[in-house]
DNA sequence: TACTTATGGTGCCCCACCCTAAGTAG
């Protein structure tokens, strides 16, 4: 799930078996990742470091084993697409769509670090920098972000709904599908509000964030916890560029702070299961949905507000619409049929071939789904083949055993 | 088996496309 929280916990990530790890030899791109370039990089020691700055992830490989004047290094700056993650995991059990690939050296197992990315919407730059059109991180950048919105208010993508200009990365870099829906749901703001008319009405000085700062001062230490809190959640209510910070920062601190993002199954298991909870708006139960002028699913509570699209409905209704239209072809279908003369031989050698297919279909089906019935328990490389979502379902509906 | 959906972004003109895998309907 890659917006700017998962963005930054890959980074963390990666300092973590960088600060321990040495790295050595090519660097190995997949045959398959035509579209990105290869990474011309061959040392005997380097290093791997990263940084993060809203959705864009910035690798430096480093040159030797420690710092030294006038060492090489190479920055690669990824954007992870629908797709992308870092794993790092025994060569030998190398991802299957690993598409770049860092190796290790002087340890018991060799261990491989590397870009997983099965959809292949990610992309990689050698020696490329932050992208030019992209804003400041409203993580780890609040001032400079809030001025950055607040400052281009005339510019023509705040004309758009609120719901759409949160997903431009040249001003909300890091924010995606499930953060917009979760910020507007916490400020009560609906979705097809004018951008431009929402944010008018805030100010360039956040007093919630200059709280905030002066609450974690070190020199305010005494002031005691309780009272900080009913100042925080009483006296000064975020606004909506405050809950851009605010709202992903959350997600980071959840499981301990990324602890799941890691190459254990079951962490990743569990870490998936507390972001599930933590949710209140995006794809929960009872939430309303639209698809915006992007063909991206909103997802809000109440009255999405006036811009929303003249044909907008939701995926339900979509569906809907589509099983009815179905359905109609389908009679229309079974009139003309019922017009078929049964007693034409070959009309009738069609039909009975047709009967015969079907019935070896439905067979097939429910001897797989017996197989799978029978099969509860599965071998350690299966279940860790299986992760995620699937994973928590199968586990859920007691199709799979935890092991 | 066919179709739909998904946490993103680009290039061209606002929608199609780049991709895979899981879930569902018929």
């Amino acid at each position: 799930m890659p917006e700017g929280p998962e963005i930054y916990l890959a980074s963390r990530f990666i300092n973590v078996i960088g600060r321990t790890t040495h790295f050595g030899g090519r660097v190995v791109k997949s045959a398959v990742s035509t579209k990105n370039p290869d990474v011309e990089w061959n040392h005997e020691v380097y290093r791997v470091r990263a940084q993060t700055r809203g959705k864009e992830l910035m690798v430096t490989l480093l040159e030797g084993k420690e710092e030294k004047k006038g060492e090489e290094t190479v920055d690669i700056v990824f954007r992870f697409g629908m797709s992308g993650s870092f794993k790092y995991t025994p060569v030998q059990d190398c991802p299957k769509h690993a598409h770049l690939m860092f190796f290790t050296i002087n340890e018991k197992v060799p261990m491989v670090l590397c870009f997983v990315d099965y959809r292949r919407f990610g992309r990689w730059e050698v020696g490329g920098s932050w992208g030019q059109d992209r804003g400041p991180d409203p993580m780890w950048e609040y001032t400079s972000f809030r001025e950055n919105v607040l400052k281009n208010l005339d510019a023509a993508p705040f004309k758009k709904p609120i719901c759409e200009a949160l997903l431009n990365q040249k001003y909300f870099n890091g924010i995606g599908n499930y953060l917009r829906a979760e910020i507007l749901y916490r400020c009560g703001v609906r979705p097809f509000d004018e951008a431009r008319e929402v944010l008018s009405e805030l100010k360039p000085f956040s007093k919630w964030f200059d709280l905030q700062t002066k609450y974690d001062d070190k020199q305010n230490h005494d002031v005691e916890q309780e009272d900080r809190d009913l100042k925080k959640s009483y006296i000064v209510k975020p606004d909506l560029l405050d809950l851009c910070h605010i709202v992903p920062k959350e997600v980071i601190s959840l499981n301990g702070g990324g602890k799941g993002y890691n190459v254990d199954p079951d962490a990743d298991e569990d870490e998936y299961a507390e972001f599930r909870a933590w949710l209140q708006c995006y794809s929960q139960d009872g939430m309303k949905n639209l698809v915006d002028h992007n063909k991206r699913t909103i997802w809000f509570s109440g009255d999405p507000g006036p811009l929303k699209p003249k044909t907008s409905e939701s995926r339900s209704q979509a569906k809907r619409k589509k099983w009815q239209k179905t359905k109609k072809n389908k009679s229309e279908t079974d009139e003309q049929n019922s017009d078929v003369d049964v007693e034409d031989p070959e009309t009738r050698i069609k039909l009975e071939t047709n009967a015969k297919k079907s019935v070896r279909r439905r067979s097939r089906t429910e001897s797989k789904h017996q197989s799978k019935k029978t099969s509860k328990v599965l071998d350690p490389k299966e279940v860790g083949a299986i992760t995620g979502r699937r994973r928590s379902a199968r586990l859920a509906s007691g199709d799979i055993k935890r092991l």
